[in-house]
DNA sequence: CTGAAAGCGCTAACAA
DNA sequence: TTGTTAGCGCTTTCAG
């Protein structure tokens, strides 16, 4: 057994408030920031923070004031029985950004999140009673899969929360989306203005609210511009399963000259099919993505693809759970972000 | 301004002490199972916890314990000026890995990490002050460069710390590590396995540690096999610089008929450049690629690579950190992981 | 404008 | 085996 000096105790508000000649209390107000206190006392506290190296105790300040000052980052939804549904999930660019841009507004103001998972039924009470506890103050809810419980559990259990994508079902909570109709429309809008003629989809899974607004989106559109039918292969929203979608939609239609893509990923496992059956892009068959994730900028050619402004959608949810935090009386609002095409070399 | 009725304040030890008819101390004994109770009362007091819905508050604990029960998974390194580093970061399948592995091993335990950034000197300055004030009891280092000052940094202030991979200089810190050498090894006996004749390397930047031993491991491993030396282009991880560096050797070596590339993403930056090149890959050019990420089998052909068992090595890493936070004095330690070769198509 | 004092909910001696 | 008690470090009335 190893040994080391056991580490200097941390000062705390009383040494300080020694140092400065003033009292706990003073020290206090002006470590909050709160006005009333005598400039020239403000200065010697800082001074004596300063000598200190005073750092505030969490703990203690929670105890008091009854918030950690921190929010949970929670993936939500239902994944397989592996165990492995932290790997995959973070492993997704799509999350990535959301995380990225929860972390960009809440680091300024000196908070990190708490990283959750919720995955199983077992999982999501450990999250419940994780908050309840206090781990944090509130959480950012990103669920891979609709019908997830997890929205409305927390909202019943009147717990501050903000959910990325509008829930499947109502669920009286705050959330902030992407206009998804409006983006398919776009894609469909520049198909067609590229001359396309035979164009087909592949489409998220169905049971997914925002795939089902692409997909009718995109439809309306086209049948706006006299294609009243458009053929659809429903895929997973990842690589693999846009390289099936692909194979059936060549099988079955192969005359096909455009194809709409609900996410990138899917977009860039399309690409190397059509290639291998002999089909050049954007000469042959014209191809656009959704999400203008790191996937778009990664195939090749480059992919053509509606922007979905992820980044600045998560900064807004984390905003709108700090607002919740601070007023838990505040009514559920809900803000759509529009999308704007980006166009590449697939199209 | 909106009002909901004030949340019924969470019950106390104190309510579930009555309830159950014991004293508080009693309560806490059982709840921290802590033996030598008896077990009627055991029961009691479980039924009374049941009835209250009590849930221990963090706080109160922490200030008491000094422990907050949480650890800080950082993400070091230094990022470009933008702000835009944790969107980065989050996004490469490395870090998911890592992340995924440490989630992985803690969650069982009941602790959620705490996420946060370390890019420039003032994040840093936050992470230590976080530490300090009791955010988490000790921090998980994923570096993404070398010269990280962040591990000297957290050893000085005798922060728990672990890290990632071996830091550039030796600091007084516990890590776990793959051995890059013997997987550069493993890639090259399997390239002259193949009867490959003219093989180079893309390699990592060579500030960090684990590419020079990879590209060193390499180099010695093709010497003893009678080719004293290899053509080595330096590439930085991504895709993009996987393509470039592809793009150098074949101009440089246009007989190229192998080559090993120190990571999978590279490598998948590098294969539609050599089928650009009308080379057939394996059968004029034979890859191999080191992490087997999830970009190993995103790739076409499927990439043959060296296994780095990175989940594997996180979740030992964070059980690590916990000896450490357990024990204070424990000396750093650190552990060797062994990679293998993962044969696919493309070789 | 500043200080004194109470107490947040819990654990850990120490007594019994 | 159980209960009593003293704080952990901080914020926040309430006096002054």
């Amino acid at each position: 057994m190893t040994q080391d000096p056991p580490p200097p105790p941390s000062p705390t508000l009383e040494d300080v408030a020694r140092a400065a000649g003033v009292s706990r209390a003073t020290v206090s107000r002006v470590i909050n920031g709160i006005r009333n206190v005598d400039s020239a006392i403000q200065e010697a506290v800082r001074q004596a923070v300063a000598a200190t190296g005073y750092v505030p105790n969490r703990a203690a300040r929670s105890l008091v004031t009854r918030r950690t000052g921190s929010i949970a980052l929670v993936v939500s939804g239902a994944g397989g029985e592996s165990g492995s549904f932290p790997v995959e999930v973070l492993a997704d660019p799509f999350f990535g950004r959301v995380a990225g841009g929860v972390v960009g507004y809440l680091r300024p103001r000196g908070i990190h999140p708490v990283l959750m998972f919720a995955e199983t039924a077992e999982a999501r009470a450990q999250v419940l009673a994780s908050l309840r506890q206090g781990d944090a103050d509130g959480a950012v809810l990103v669920s891979t899969h609709a019908e997830d419980p997890l929205p409305r559990l927390l909202a019943e259990a009147r717990l501050p929360a903000v959910l990325f994508a509008r829930p499947a079902e109502p669920v009286p909570i705050s959330y902030v989306d992407v206009d998804h109709r409006a983006g398919a429309r776009l894609a469909a809008d520049h198909l067609v203005a590229r001359g396309r003629k035979q164009i087909v989809t592949i489409s998220g899974p169905l049971d997914v609210p925002a795939s089902q607004a692409r997909l009718a989106g995109f439809r309306d559109a086209m049948a706006a511009h006299g294609h009243p039918f458009v053929p659809c292969a429903e895929g997973g929203f990842t690589y693999h399963s846009g390289e099936r979608a692909m194979e059936r939609l060549l099988a079955d239609h192969p005359g096909l000259d455009g194809v709409f893509v609900a996410n990138d990923l899917m977009a860039q496992g399309a690409l190397p099919v059509l290639r291998h059956h002999g089909r050049a892009v954007p000469g042959d068959v014209a191809v656009v993505g959704f999400d203008d994730s790191s996937a778009a900028t990664a195939c090749r050619p480059a992919l053509t693809t509606v922007r979905h402004p992820v980044e600045d959608m998560a900064a807004e949810l984390a905003r709108l759970l700090l607002e919740h935090v601070g007023q838990p009386g505040r009514r559920p609002t809900s803000i759509i972000f529009e999308p704007s095409l980006v166009i590449r070399d697939s199209s």
